[in-house]
DNA sequence: AATTTAAGTTTCACATATTGGAACCTAATT
DNA sequence: AATTAGGTTCCAATATGTGAAACTTAAATT
């Protein structure tokens, strides 16, 4: 019925295991894969080589350690360039940035989890390149709970149980009931709330883009500490935030490759 | 003899399709991709379907269009996080950058292109995410010509072989010989200049990122135009610029990860 | 409305690429 | 010299990928 992480062959399990580099966030051993990995030895071995051959993988030779590759780097630029709504809503979440004075992000959903596609700092003029990619759990942000009470039930179901419900805060969801219920209250209000259910101290105003067809493609959000404002504070922002959003939808309906 | 893009089989030809979805810079319909893929259509047809499945790739409902998906953006971001030198050199190349007021990069090579890792700008406060993944060729960038002259000569046969000699500008080199030349008097003077070979009126002076071991790494450069200063102007830098090429390099040697 | 063309999807017998147990290398370690 | 652990290669069995052809839309043309 439901398949664990997809019946995509060779090609899947190769994947996977780009995942559980990644998973280490460190460069990993060879023999530390295996631990982890259903593969026997001599399997896993040639997957390992393929990809590092491929350069999805590197191999330093002075620490015998796999990272991830640099043809993941260039592919993601292109990614983020022609896939990601980033480009197309620059312009919109730069100004909604300096009309608010809050940070602003930019996200997509990936499977169980919100990945951040961009993002613009208030007052921050030092912006480091390691901001588009992060991801954090849908069930538990603004942007994840935007997104999903958007989606079609069909697609809800499955996000639902892939979260964790791992309660971060004493504010956190810890369950697919609970999350289901404020649902309902955000496709009302039109806009979702992080009340400090990710990270204490950190809370922010969300709202969904959604294409004409009505398919949610991705989030905003204003987001900021409990020290600069409350949630009322923050709930000032819906209107320009919802136009805001409004616009990026369209754009990305209208938009058409070029023939 | 020489594989064409190496031989690993079903994993190696999936990979070969996101290049290929990367290659048109824009959304692209399956039967563009049919064209120009040496697989009959039901074998890419299975291929795409399995690389959507894995997020790899992404389908959008509304244009019938592929996309790179939002996977490669997270599995980059960890791959520049823990495998790039970025990290590791950002405070490096911030000073640099300080100390000369001059655009700084860092690169790494992929194969036959150099792949920009990071990059800080002189006088500018808004930086875009997009930097990250850039690439170009090796053989008329200064960063590229810098990781050359200090590759294994087996490496560098490979490199060299894989050029296009595109002729970018008037000054570009045109053949392997031409630039087999100029990587001697690299070695020796110990950095590499970009004499306006990839864009008119862009100029740089790189230099090589080495291990202990001596096996090349990466590369900085000071960049900037013909407008702001000369070929002569960019070596008074030399020094400073040599200076912090070693230290990242230092760094990355001593760099264990934690057991 | 009927016909043609193009784009996308499914099927299935065949052959090739993947599989993994086991044996084999090293370099450290005892 | 003997042992162990991490890494690499081999090869027969067979599960997987292959691609010609047939099928299904959807759109363009008559």
């Amino acid at each position: 019925m439901n398949k664990e992480t997809g019946n995509d062959g060779t090609v899947g399990k190769a994947l996977d295991i780009l995942d559980l580099v990644a998973s280490y966030d460190r460069p990993v051993r060879f023999s530390e894969l295996q631990e982890k990995s259903p593969h026997p030895k001599a399997t896993l071995y040639r997957f390992v080589q393929t990809l590092t051959n491929q350069n999805m993988l590197d191999h330093s030779p002075e620490t015998g350690c796999y990272t991830l590759g640099p043809r993941l780097v260039r592919l993601a630029h292109s990614a983020w360039k022609n896939a990601s709504l980033a480009p197309l809503a620059r312009q919109e979440i730069e100004t909604l940035c300096s009309a608010v004075n809050e940070t602003v992000h930019l996200a997509q959903i990936d499977n169980a989890n919100v990945i951040f596609v961009d993002k613009v700092q208030a007052n921050q003029n030092i912006q480091t390149l390691a901001q588009a990619g992060i991801t954090a759990p849908a069930y538990c942000t603004g942007v994840g709970k935007a997104m999903m009470a958007f989606m079609s039930p069909k697609r809800l179901e499955i996000v639902l149980q892939q979260q964790s419900y791992f309660a971060f805060t004493t504010n956190t969801h810890t369950s697919a009931a609970s999350v289901l219920q404020e649902l309902d209250k955000i496709r009302a209000q039109g806009v979702a709330f992080d009340r400090e259910e990710h990270e204490n101290g950190i809370i922010s105003i969300a709202a969904p883009i959604l294409m004409d067809s009505g398919r949610v493609i991705g989030a905003v959000s204003i987001a900021t500490s409990t020290s600069r404002t409350t949630l009322d504070g923050l709930n000032a922002y819906k209107d320009k935030l919802l136009a805001a959003a409004e616009r990026i939808g369209a754009a990305a309906s209208t938009w058409q490759f070029p023939s």
